[in-house]
DNA sequence: ACCTGAACACCGTTCAAGT
DNA sequence: ACCTGAACACCGTTCAAGT
């Protein structure tokens, strides 16, 4: 698929061995990044890694800061923003299209989210802002970008694993189906992601209503 | 610290390897839980599981079956409920109960939700039906659903992980400090999960308020 | 100074051999 | 019928050896 015409290859590099690992995980998925892997996408033999970084979980936390930094980027073009509410909707659209565009990386930033946002604290603390200058409580202000961002991981994080989750359409419950007919069709729709999209702003408005009505 | 005064052993089984590769997890960690290491936990030499199994992918399906499982009970046990707002709430709560008490396995619910839902399907109907009966539109009612436990994965698998997460606390960003220095301590309590369960129930109440205006 | 090859202690999985 | 031991092809990581 990705041909590489580069005779002369750059010198390795921290940055470079993360770059390509991200490279690595989207392409393959992150089950599939192994270090001889990585060499391989590298040109070099792998166990050449260990003189620029210190081992697996460095490279992955470089990952991390990688998608983070896309998500600030991301925000960057988005903006400015006229309200708290434009702000917080880009919050989450940003974040969701981070995980959108790195399905199989995003899983990254839900273990370890301390440390991920640690590179990112200047968009947080952006977003934390507009909240406080249209009059929020401090503590409503930080529950609100809590509440959006893992309403962004966990809907993004699910729509990946259903994407790549290809096993078998999930079997009716006969009991509920008999004494709720109508609601096979609904359940039926619960599972598989018609719609994500909608669905995704469907769910962040109704976060934002709820935290209109606390202004 | 678990000594098994079983001499004679019970036989094994689908179910006994099921629910032993839970406790492992639930005492070890996922990454932990090895074909060699749940054979020591089940008194056999790992390799025997095989006969009852097809394979690892199998037993963390079980498992995830199992957390599924225990949910339906919390919800059960939690109901019956006198109105949407309070079966929703118990739905949101519950799952996060689930997560609390599993946190190391909480994570297999965020991959492969599908299969996952697929064994907890009744719980699933019942709220959707509560909801449904309120008089709520079909697509809000399942947008609702999904959002509540989006929401309750997103929030619980990031407390999980930043429990098990020890390493540095995250450093200040500059820059942002002194152009709003009051938010240095806001930004401070964003990451460590100072009142973790009070958040968690605003951010629901969010949602739940959210959704209360679109009756 | 930077990369390689072989090695170590692990994985999941298979399969002939034991009982 | 059920479990064991050895083996295979992989891991992450270390380190002496090459250039």
């Amino acid at each position: 698929m990705s041909s590489k015409p580069d005779t002369q290859r750059p010198p390795l590099s921290a940055d470079r061995i993360v770059a390509t690992a991200l490279d690595v995980i989207d392409a393959e998925g992150l089950e599939q990044l192994s270090i001889r892997r990585l060499g391989d996408a590298l040109g070099v033999q792998g166990m050449a890694v260990y003189r620029h970084v210190s081992g697996k979980d460095q490279i992955l936390d470089g990952v991390r800061r990688l998608l983070v930094e896309e998500f600030g980027a991301r925000m960057r073009a988005a903006g400015p923003f006229d309200s708290w509410r434009e702000h917080l909707r880009a919050f989450g659209t940003c974040y969701r299209d981070v995980g959108r565009a790195h399905p199989h990386a995003f899983g990254l930033l839900a273990t370890h989210a301390v440390t991920a946002w640690s590179h990112g604290r200047a968009t947080a603390a952006a977003a934390l802002s507009a909240l406080l200058d249209a009059g929020f409580d401090e503590d409503i202000a930080i529950g609100a970008e809590r509440t959006v961002i893992r309403y962004a991981i966990g809907f993004t994080m699910i729509d990946a694993a259903n994407a790549a989750d290809v096993s078998e359409p999930p079997a009716l419950p006969n009991d509920i189906a008999q004494t709720h007919p109508s609601l096979g069709r609904l359940v039926q729709t619960l599972s598989p992601l018609g719609g994500a999209e909608e669905l995704f702003h469907l769910g962040l408005d109704l976060i934002l209503d709820g935290l209109a009505s606390r202004l």
